[in-house]
DNA sequence: CGATTTTGACCAGCGC
DNA sequence: GCGCTGGTCAAAATCG
């Protein structure tokens, strides 16, 4: 809804305040980092004022008059951030109450159309289902998050002083709370594996199934979920030499065709890390490039992964999640313009990050290979992280949306708004991680200088990276083990806009669940609670493995604030697993 | 000998 | 209805 709109106007006051207490002294470069950290007022109000240092001279007088002066700015400030806390307050009860209001209206209409209703009808459908599934929040969730507003409200002041502007930047996310990684259709948990019933657990392709967490609403929405939601894939084009890309995944292959247009036979790969995982992968090469390999996920692992096969699992969930948000919903929070479905216009990107839009029935943008036959089906909307364009213009992947045909007046407003919005304005990019549905942000020192919902997000990305990095470098002898493909794509995702505006919304809604609890400064086992690293899958595919962790770790260090994004054509370590891809059944290496 | 791969058969969806 | 194509199944072959 305007989720996007309600946390930028927020973050606009935000910035306001930050601007207006940077001015009040701005040779405070301790100030500054406090101001990143969001702890503006609270440091403010604790913080004595700095000794003149030709204060030595002063009479006692002028010493009362400067506190006093500090004494009324501290009053000043108070106010202020009194008012910015109320307005805070009435823009997440409007916008609950919008979202309450949209919910009966969803309802009401579900309950009155029959499955197949008109294609208003589904949008508007699709659309409840973005709410529910990228924000993370159910009706049921209304009321808990209401009482935390009011709880808000009847904060004391003590409290107040202690919270400051904290108050909006403290959250924590937490499986239990937080359905945002089931909106992400990331990897369940084992509790959330656990908790999934047997007969559940026994079906074997629901991609898109809502845990029972969700409430009535969410099965509801389950029901009449889109053949959309269902069919998402994630394509990854890397070059890799190697049979098969290193998603830190265990897979056996169940069949193999030759392919109208490609010579290179595609293989079909299940998950065998739990014998009624759904997802599946398809592995081809490029007729046109035989280095490139493309590889196709679809479904959603129901079981704990290995490290980095969470990674890999949580990116392909996140770009499955992005894509049918933003085919859904994307009136929401990007702009309109008048272009086609096709998009073949050069993306806008500020990331160079090239994301564009194609219609099967119609040209594909110039970066799409009509050769690679590896083509989604009509009925698989499949967005494409494409790693092997290094040479060309940028380092970023270039990430490509492929539609099916019947989804063009749908998609339309979305492909006009998509290649318009890849319009992050940093050039830093943003690590992320989403590990096993679980996400903890953490407080750490960022050097921006304003704290904007989305600001908060990356540096929470950020932490959760280096979280990451914490618990994979301990975990896997020291060594790096993030495959750089993932990297990228989980990169490419999570600049994309609609990404950062879920993740935005999902931040909103977590403040206001805890906005008077919790805090961010609690780095937890988030990133991969379930992840069993010393147990690394037997014939796990350690595929197209790099290195480029280590450089990306020395980078972050020396800059936090401005990551060196991937390179996409690496180096990938020698592969141990037995299983085979098209392509080296048929050809011998290439290269 | 169990796990995995290979490979031809089968099935469903789609277009004509 | 027929043919084409993508996807899956399952028996046989292979591997460790």
């Amino acid at each position: 809804m305007d989720a996007a709109f309600r946390i930028s106007s927020y973050g606009d006051h935000l910035v306001k305040e930050q601007g207006r207490v940077e001015s009040v002294d701005k040779d405070d470069a301790t100030r500054k980092d406090e101001i990143s950290k969001g702890i503006v007022i609270t440091k403010r109000e604790n913080s004595p004022k700095k000794p003149n240092p030709r204060g030595s001279s002063s009479t006692q007088k002028e010493k009362d008059e400067k506190l006093e002066s500090t004494k009324a700015e501290i009053g000043e400030v108070r106010e202020e951030n009194q008012r910015l806390k109320m307005h805070l307050e009435r823009t997440m009860k409007d916008y609950q109450k919008l979202q309450m209001q949209f919910y009966d209206i969803v309802k009401q209409e579900a309950k009155g159309s029959p499955p197949a209703a008109h294609a208003d009808n589904q949008s508007k459908m699709e659309e409840s289902e973005l709410i529910s599934l990228s924000l993370g929040r159910s009706s049921s969730d209304q009321s808990k998050k209401d009482e935390k507003i009011k709880n808000l409200g009847k904060n004391t002041d003590s409290e107040e002083l202690k919270e400051g502007l904290t108050l909006a930047l403290d959250c924590k996310f937490e499986a239990s709370k937080t359905s945002l990684s089931e909106s992400m259709q990331i990897p369940s948990t084992d509790k959330s594996f656990e908790d999934q019933p047997k007969e559940e657990m026994d079906e074997t392709w629901h991609p898109n199934k809502i845990p029972k967490t969700m409430g009535s609403t969410g099965e509801e929405e389950v029901s009449q979920q889109p053949h959309i939601v269902k069919k998402a894939r994630v394509s990854v084009r890397a070059r890799c030499d190697l049979p098969t890309m290193n998603d830190g995944c265990q897979w056996r292959k169940y069949g193999q065709k030759i392919a109208k247009g490609n010579p290179c036979p595609r293989a079909y790969y299940r998950c065998t890390v739990a014998p009624s995982c759904p997802v599946r992968k398809q592995v081809q090469r490029c007729a046109e490039d035989m280095s490139i390999l493309i590889t196709t996920y679809e479904g959603t692992h129901n079981h704990s992964l290995h490290l980095a096969a969470t990674a890999m699992a949580s990116t392909t969930s996140a770009a499955a999640s992005m894509l049918i948000s933003g085919s859904t919903t994307s009136g929401q929070v990007l702009h309109q313009s008048p272009m086609g479905t096709t998009a073949t216009s050069a993306p806008t990107s500020l990331n160079d990050l090239n994301f564009y839009l194609s219609d099967n029935s119609r040209s594909r943008p110039p970066y799409y290979l009509p050769t690679c036959s590896l083509a989604p089906s009509p009925s698989c909307p499949t967005i494409t992280l494409d790693l092997t364009a290094s040479s060309s213009s940028s380092s970023q992947p270039h990430f490509s949306r492929v539609l099916p045909s019947n989804f063009n007046t749908q998609f339309q407003r979305l492909a006009s708004s998509t290649s318009l919005s890849f319009s992050s304005s940093e050039t830093n990019s943003m690590p992320v991680s989403w590990g096993n549905g679980i996400l903890t942000f953490a407080t750490q020192p960022y050097n921006k200088s304003y704290t904007t919902p989305f600001n908060l997000a990356r540096q929470a990305e950020e932490n959760l990276y280096k979280n990451y990095m914490q618990k994979n470098g301990s975990l896997v002898n020291g060594q790096q083990y993030l495959p750089d493909t993932i990297a990228a794509a989980t990169k490419a995702i999570t600049s994309d806009p609609n990404f950062q505006s879920a993740l935005a919304a999902a931040i909103t809604s977590i403040m206001s669940n805890n906005g008077s609890g919790s805090t961010w400064g609690e780095p937890t086992q988030a990133i991969n609670s379930t992840a069993h690293p010393s147990s690394t899958p037997k014939g796990s595919n350690i595929g197209c493995a790099s290195s480029y962790l280590n450089n990306r770790q020395a980078s972050t260090n020396s800059q936090p604030g401005s990551l060196v994004f991937l390179p996409t054509s690496l180096p990938f370590a020698a592969s141990k697993s037995s299983s085979s891809s098209p392509g080296d059944n048929r050809e011998a290496h290439i290269n």
